[in-house]
DNA sequence: GTTTTTCCTTGACGACTGTCCAAGATTTTT
DNA sequence: AAAAATCTTGGACAGTCGTCAAGGAAAAAC
């Protein structure tokens, strides 16, 4: 074997080594922001502190500065965390409708499901987007995120205005913050316990819907 | 004078002072909470603390448990004074509105310039009204404000199909949740200094607002 | 098996929080 | 002018916060 052929194996080696460092580094620190996610949407950003989050983690409050320079840089990977969770909800629905009132009636369900069933993250994405507006130092994510949620709404109105032989009637900003409207409201009345609100929603999204498409 | 009648005046006049004191003692309570609010607009709900609060006005902290009992009573009634300030915004454009272009024309001027005029209080209401998704004690406000909101979004939208002789072609809730939606967008937007995307929104927002209604 | 590196815990720090209170200042009443 | 009621101050309190560093525990390298 040659001095170069040694050389280029231990480097090998060395990178192999470093490589694997990197994937657990980085394993403990999507652990931790994990765990900061659902503390904060526990919590919400208010109230959220570092000792809380390591209680919900397996560590203790000091591990988490050896994972993350600072409070901001774990809360920004938590907010990229859930990025990762959060905007693809209905894209299984749109792909397997055959028909506009399918897909309708699945949105609406999935629309409704999510809301009851993940609600208290759905109130954390709306509580960072909201302090987004008072720090700078994670606008950029937020702002990426709501165009995902936009193209997310917009893969769904599209398809729906395809089934049904027509087209858009409104642009993907609109029709995104229209549907969104809607779910923030129907997230205040949910934690509210106002059933009744959530029933009357529930029975005019379709017709929301169809507001967003002309027919054809 | 008769001892009764003698009983009543001095009746009437001790009914005078205690209204006296109660009106000055209301009158020191708004001041404060006014105060409150421009402190909740400018830090937000998670940085707003009492000595920056008694910073914005001309007392020390100490005053604030005199005329509140403890922070969220301060901060209700700091709620219920951007309720005063931030619900008929509209209500003298619908007034003197002739016709629908017009309407149409200043709803869109008036609602570009309180988003960059108020930018600061606008976020505190989200703010706010996303607080209440985590701690009940303000729920019941938030939903009475957003419910006032919703009424005035409604006159507009109403006042603007009569005036071009048509019918709205969504319900109160929708209107409402629609046209604040891409208010809430514009402020982040306007916040993260996004002008060409203000540009294109206020480009839409015509468009919208006849969505909104069905043209005769 | 020993040394070296990596990982994690614990406790401390200074700053800040909401709350409360004693005492002084101010105003009102007598 | 004296007395009483009201208003305001500023400091003390018990907590909590983010941050950091010293040192032990665990894992890796040799």
């Amino acid at each position: 074997m040659t001095d170069v052929a040694q050389e280029n194996q231990s480097q090998r080696k060395l990178d192999k080594i470093a490589r694997r460092q990197v994937d657990k580094f980085d394993a403990r620190r999507t652990e931790l922001a994990v765990a900061t996610l659902h503390t904060l949407a526990e919590l919400g950003y208010a109230r959220t502190s570092l000792r809380e989050i390591a209680q919900n983690s397996e560590f203790s409050h000091g591990v988490l500065h050896y994972y993350f320079t600072d409070k901001r840089d774990l809360i920004i990977e938590a907010v990229r965390q859930y990025e990762r969770v959060c905007v693809t909800k209905y894209d299984e629905v749109v792909a397997h409708a055959t028909s506009a009132q399918q897909l309708c009636d699945e949105f609406v369900a999935m629309f409704f499901d999510t809301l009851v069933q993940d609600a208290t993250l759905h109130r954390l994405w709306y509580d960072l987007r909201n302090q987004s507006l008072y720090e700078e130092y994670f606008r950029a994510d937020v702002l990426e995120i709501d165009g995902h949620r936009e193209d997310m709404v917009w893969r769904v109105v599209s398809r729906y205005a395809e089934l049904r032989d027509g087209t858009p009637a409104a642009s993907p900003g609109t029709a995104y913050v229209t549907l969104d409207g809607i779910f923030q409201r129907a997230l205040l009345h949910h934690l509210a316990g106002n059933t009744e609100t959530i029933a009357a929603l529930r029975a005019e999204l379709p017709g929301v819907i169809d507001l967003l498409v002309t027919s054809a």
